[in-house]
DNA sequence: AAGTGGTCTAGACCACACC
DNA sequence: GTGTGGTCTAGACCACTTC
């Protein structure tokens, strides 16, 4: 049998969601207070504090000073995803990793993309495409831009070796990044190089990455379908 | 101009954000430990511990014991998606929500979903066919079965005045969740119900919630064409 | 064996939100 | 004003890992 210590916070967070979850405090019932529980399980505020706080950032329960603590009344609402490194997430599913860098072109940003980030519309950005293979079948397209003006030193860096994105996460520093999730139809282009028929529904996702105000790289992943991104809460 | 306290934990942690983002502190390095970081902060090293687990919890710096605690290299893989709940995503964007409960059946679980959540299969089931609506427009069509073992009260409810959803949550104690999110191309009746063309990519969310051991209700989100879900970190 | 992060405590004060 | 959560401190001990 386990034995659950309600005086370390993994203990109380544990006590605190069983009377959450077999209904003995309901969703938007107002549970004790900090002191009060202390009491009851016999340890330090703070330790109650840190198993309240923790739920709370997992979206269980809702806090205010004064008001209390209340049973959030929407629970799933947070969900951490983990967004794997390509390579990583090829290599998890037991295969091999390889990639086809299939172009690279220098290019000034689009009005869109000028405006979009911010950036001159002489801005010098290097175009890359890149074809990420799981055992040799094509896993997902990634087309990618990168911001000469912050990272110059790509221009010199053979890509075929190494990835250009963990050149970049080794080498800039980094502040923010913005991801959306998506759907797309492939294109007749992606369905030739994603070996899938035009039209096929394909999980996207981009990805923008920032040191200070300045974009560093703007990346859309295109995954071949069947890809399923998981995660448990 | 903002001040920042380096006595407090977010100040701390703000300092050792700038400290990174400005490629001080490069990815793979080990920085100063924590009662180090203390004394030339001059806090308390539980301060400095608070900031630090804040940003391993972040993903962008990892911490061992003994080993000490480095910049991580793969910086963002861990990201945090607000799953709303349908009704106030459709609000967020200023559209008024509706929706319209298109089927009930009674039903016992295929041997293959039997299999997946351990149900007999003489297991009484509900399914029910929904589709939301934003100012009337199809915003995502709703597939979901909920567990009458687990919830045999949910029988007796006005689904047409109150969601499904709404009740569960309302109603259900509730302990883990199972997301997936992928990409489908609509069915016909897909496209029918959600004004589009059929085959076109729609983005997918699929969650399971679990009441202990028992599942209580599983869900098949299809968002119409052009859904986005963003997030920073 | 020893060093580093992980956690707990007791007490204190602060900050916000409701009255 | 007053009550609740939010945070800081100083000190202590524990637990994991590397040596």
């Amino acid at each position: 049998m386990t034995v659950i210590d309600t005086n370390s916070w993994q203990g109380v967070r544990a006590e605190v969601m069983r009377r959450i979850a077999e209904g003995e405090w309901r969703p938007g019932d107002l549970i004790p207070g900090e002191v009060e529980l202390a009491d009851e399980f016999g340890c330090a505020r703070a330790t109650v504090n840190r198993a309240l706080q923790d739920l709370a950032d997992s979206g269980l329960i809702e806090r205010k000073r004064k008001a209390g603590t209340r049973v959030a009344l929407n629970p799933v609402r947070k969900v951490t995803v983990e967004v794997p490194v390509i390579r990583q997430d090829v290599e998890a599913r037991g295969s091999r990793y390889s990639f086809d860098l299939l172009g690279r072109r220098e290019m000034t940003p689009s009005p869109a993309i000028a405006a979009q980030y911010g950036l001159r519309d002489d801005a010098a950005l290097v175009g890359l495409w890149t074809l990420h293979r799981a055992d040799r079948a094509p896993f997902a397209l990634e087309e990618r831009w990168v911001n000469l003006a912050v990272a110059p030193e790509i221009a010199n860096v053979d890509l075929e070796a190494v990835s250009a994105n963990e050149w970049l996460v080794r080498h800039m520093p980094l502040s923010r990044a913005e991801f959306s999730f998506s759907a797309g139809n492939a294109s007749s282009s992606e369905a030739r190089l994603l070996d899938c028929e035009p039209g096929a529904a394909l999980f996207i996702v981009n990805r923008t990455t920032w040191a200070g105000d300045a974009p560093i790289t703007a990346v859309r992943l295109a995954y071949a379908p069947g890809y399923v991104m998981e995660t448990v809460v």
